[in-house]
DNA sequence: GTCTATAAATCGATAGAC
DNA sequence: GTCTATCGATTTATAGAC
């Protein structure tokens, strides 16, 4: 009995320790990008030597799977947190603030799309592909649910709209408006909010906070 | 007079090695970006040694912002080829279709805005700066137009329309639309240009082509 | 598991001959 | 200006003591 609680509280040490380094990378993720990030700075941020670290992760591609598990599972997370009730388009549009709210608070990790060896690591790294399919599987099902009620465009194909909304978390176009330092984060959520789903073009419907 | 047109061959020689190396980095920063080229990629692909090509320029920095003033004066020519007769809101569809047509055909240059000894030297770069003014001017003009015409959201910050568009020429949606290779080039582009002007909600105005 | 120290490879940039 | 050769710094990853 002794001995199982004390391993049991080794493993949840080592679990805070793994927390903590994807932590730190998530954010390292947000702000610098995959490539501009070093392992050594990871290693420095948690406090550890960078040989230990590489034995909890293998490789600098590893760290970058868990910080998109880690984002996945937020995401789920928030989904499973709102009301069933609600029409499919609200559903979509607080997922779309939320995300939007966590890139302006520096916790959106961005992959490139085009570096080949973290593509490939990524493809074979099957918890984050189950997360990821999961994302998509709910948020496909909204999107359909949606399309059906009228309140998305019926002519679009459903990947588009899933995919829009995959970019919207990531929309350089946050940054720069922020930086821009003319409107505060709520503006400009809700502006981008209004042009992701009402167009540049505008003049449909007011985008409403989910209850 | 000799000497002069001797001169004269010398220095196109040397414009048209310079321009070889632009459209060399221009298509490795479009498919790889910036962190990921190498300048040793860059001179084997043009067919010249490292050292050759940095007789030309002083930097990848440099060599970066060398790709974005030709994109920009493409941007330039493009706009100034439009009938001026036509819509403000027409003009900017078109400009949005011609940027997406450039990034499917694999040449818009991607920058990451994380790095900050390339956004220094960018910042340090002058014709890159006249050009973006430029193009964002004359764009700004256009959105103030569409926007008194009604056919732009009036109650929308000018700056959102500019950022947006921007971005929509580096949009991650039409790498992965296209991946799917589930639909055309020409449809992707429809498609997108009625989700950044119509929004996912749909409904509005038609596309439509500039005559 | 954590550390120090280092291997192995790569990259940006330059020296110097021609 | 173009070349070969190399410097100097950085980075991923590992070896080996504790």
């Amino acid at each position: 009995m002794l001995a199982m609680a004390k391993v049991s509280f080794k493993e949840q040490v080592l679990r805070a320790r793994e927390d903590a380094i994807v932590v730190s990378v998530n954010r390292f993720l947000a702000e610098k990008g995959f490539d501009v990030m070093t392992v050594d700075e990871v290693a420095a941020d948690v406090g550890i030597a960078k040989a230990s670290l590489y034995k909890h992760f293998s490789s600098k591609e590893e760290l970058a799977g868990a910080a998109m598990i880690r984002v996945l599972e937020r995401t789920l997370a928030f989904m499973a947190s709102l009301p069933v009730g609600a029409k499919a388009v609200d559903q979509l549009k607080a997922v779309a603030r939320w995300t939007m709210q966590v890139q302006l608070a520096g916790e959106m990790p961005s992959l490139p799309a085009q570096n080949s060896t973290l593509r490939a690591s990524l493809m074979a790294n099957k918890p984050y592909l189950d997360r990821l399919m999961e994302v998509s599987d709910k948020l496909g099902a909204w999107i359909d649910a949606a399309q059906m009620a009228g309140d998305l465009n019926p002519r679009l194909a459903p990947e588009v709209a899933l995919y829009t909304l995959f970019a919207r978390a990531c929309d350089p176009v946050l940054g720069l408006l922020k930086a821009s330092g003319q409107h505060s984060d709520e503006q400009i959520i809700e502006m981008l909010l209004s042009t992701c789903f009402d167009g540049l073009s505008g003049q449909t419907s007011a985008v409403n906070r989910p209850s």
